[in-house]
DNA sequence: CTTGACTCCCAAAACGTTTTGGATAACCCT
DNA sequence: AGGGTTATCCAAAACGTTTTGGGAGTCAAG
């Protein structure tokens, strides 16, 4: 409602004692400060926002922007890590502002908007790609962002992601334990590190075992790929009796297709993220999940020392992944 | 990088006529614009916004408050229409900012943070109650303001929502047609006004069909509620032989309710929201959605014109509901 | 030659805060 | 009394933009 000055004029003091009283500031009188508190919080006073960015050149704002294809918002464990992110954020006093990238313009574009007009502090990445020119241009710029999942970016910087690669190569060998033999990997597209550092865990521990990789189909990351990867994969004489999923919505596609399709029923499936949704499908589905309790606690954490300079290399963190055993893995191998 | 007086500096203007170039003024002569024009492309040039919001006294945002319970972020339609929404927005030069409610905060009191200080140019408000303290907040300190969902609030205020009680009523009606008489209804917590429309729908149609509305079970609006639920319903004698769920979410524990229970498999169901996810489900669920297009942008239409201080009587949408047929509702009743 | 209209430009104010660099008064110590 | 310290306070600058209210200069009409 009320301004600074206005607060100031009828209490008979300056601006500057005002402000500093409620920053608390140590040159004013105890007596003084109490005084301005109470008139402050009579009056509701809240410091006007834009003024107080424009004054400390800080936006108070973080950006993420959101791969939306429409019908199918960014990945769903994004979204709760978000929440949290945001919610840990707004404790420090930053906001978190969500960018779909329009239909028309280009992801690179919006980051450049938010850059060069100075609207956020920082920037937060999610699917990253192995070679990302989001990164490369936050990079050049000097800008700080942290990103979920990470590049091959020659200069580091800091990320929060997943060891993808033990997760699915552990996956991979406890189908091989079980008894399977035929083990496919349903993969999202390989520009993306997650999608890659997965199907090489898979791969890798498949050629350990002896055993080809080739049972591999690459579809979008979504329930519809998973489900088209999975005809596609029956439809073969090889078919496999164990599939590892890149994530759980294509794992949900998958079982559908298994439901689908004679014979299906007894494909042992685990997928990736652990998404609530998947306790109730059918069968309920295995899966893994990232390690380390509150992400999105520790992506604000991180945001906050990436702005306030910490060296990148301080603030990388790479979590384990754990198995979230269900029903859907262990069906035994049908035929061997 | 620059600003707008270094950019003046450079060019020999001043930093007036620079800017009024820069916004297609018609005082400023066609040579001089290209010319600013030119230069400010070449030092790629961005107004700083904090500056600009301070001068025009516009946050340039809009903040949306998202009801997170840990690991099951708002509903997920909501996300889908966020997004779309965020999306037309910044067409029109604002940015979304999630505010997901911390903690210890109440609701309420985020949302006076966002107002007093200026923070945001609208809110937008999602979930809403029958009688509901933030609507009445923003009314009283006559703060724009857009709803998603219908409230009891004696002053008109804009909304878009979907007739949730034709479409029960609707469902009802036709699982009796369809050879249903004991058909269920799982709804949400009364106080949100979706669900207490949705189930005044559903048992208007039972008292018109001459049936009793006492197959009904409360719960959360989750996956795990509508398991919970189904479960209740199902331990009785007078077992349903059709269930119309308050959401998709809670549709799809029902479903897992109903494959883990003897007999439960010929039992016929309906949500609401049409999640992707419910395409994918065992048996495909059958839902209903809002008509009306593209929700984000219509979202963003009745925000900006909100802001612009359209009257409330004219921003108010209620769209028809329709079916998404799938399988889970062409169950034929057991036992009459 | 004056007047008015028109074109193009600009100095300065304003937005509301935070921060800088003192100013004033009071007090203590020698 | 003078010098030094401490405790309070404040005027003014600064952040970078937009907008207000003109100021020159040119040109055509009177």
């Amino acid at each position: 409602m009320a301004n600074l000055k206005q607060l100031a004029q009828s209490l008979g003091l300056s601006i500057t004692t005002v402000s500093r009283a409620l920053d608390g500031y140590s040159d004013v009188s105890a007596a003084t400060r109490k005084r301005v508190q109470e008139a402050a919080d009579r009056a509701g006073y809240r410091p006007n926002a834009s003024a107080r960015r424009l004054r400390k050149q800080r936006a108070e704002l973080v950006a993420v922007t959101l791969p939306s294809e429409p019908g199918h918002i960014g990945p769903l464990h994004f979204l709760d890590m978000l929440s949290g992110c945001a919610e840990h954020l707004a404790g420090a006093g930053l906001n978190l502002v969500i960018a779909p990238v329009p239909h028309g313009e280009s992801e690179l574009d919006m980051c450049r908007r938010f850059v060069d007009g100075r609207r956020v502090d920082a920037m937060l990445l999610v699917r990253t790609k192995r070679h990302d020119e989001r990164v490369e241009f936050f990079q050049s710029r000097g800008f700080p962002f942290v990103t979920n999942g990470r590049t091959e970016s020659a200069i580091q910087h800091p990320f929060i992601d997943g060891d993808g690669f033990s997760g699915f190569h552990a996956a991979t060998l406890r189908f091989h334990k079980a008894g399977h033999r035929r083990i496919a990997h349903v993969g999202g597209p390989q520009a993306y590190f997650f999608a890659h550092v997965r199907r090489q865990g898979w791969e890798t521990a498949m050629h350990e075992c002896g055993l080809a990789a080739d049972l591999y189909v690459e579809q979008m990351p979504t329930e519809q790929g998973g489900y088209e990867a999975a005809l596609s994969l029956l439809g073969r004489q090889d078919r496999p009796t164990a599939i590892a999923c890149a994530t759980d919505e294509m794992a949900i596609g998958v079982l559908r297709a298994l439901r689908e399709v004679d014979g299906g029923q007894g494909v042992s499936v685990i997928g990736h993220d652990d998404l609530p949704i998947g306790a109730f499908s059918s069968p309920a589905l295995s899966t893994m999940r990232m390690t380390g309790g509150n992400l999105g606690r520790s992506f604000a954490s991180l945001l906050l020392r990436t702005i306030a300079g910490e060296p990148a290399e301080a603030l990388q963190e790479l979590h384990a992944v754990e198995f979230v055993d269900r029903d859907s893995h262990r069906l035994p191998p049908i035929s061997a």
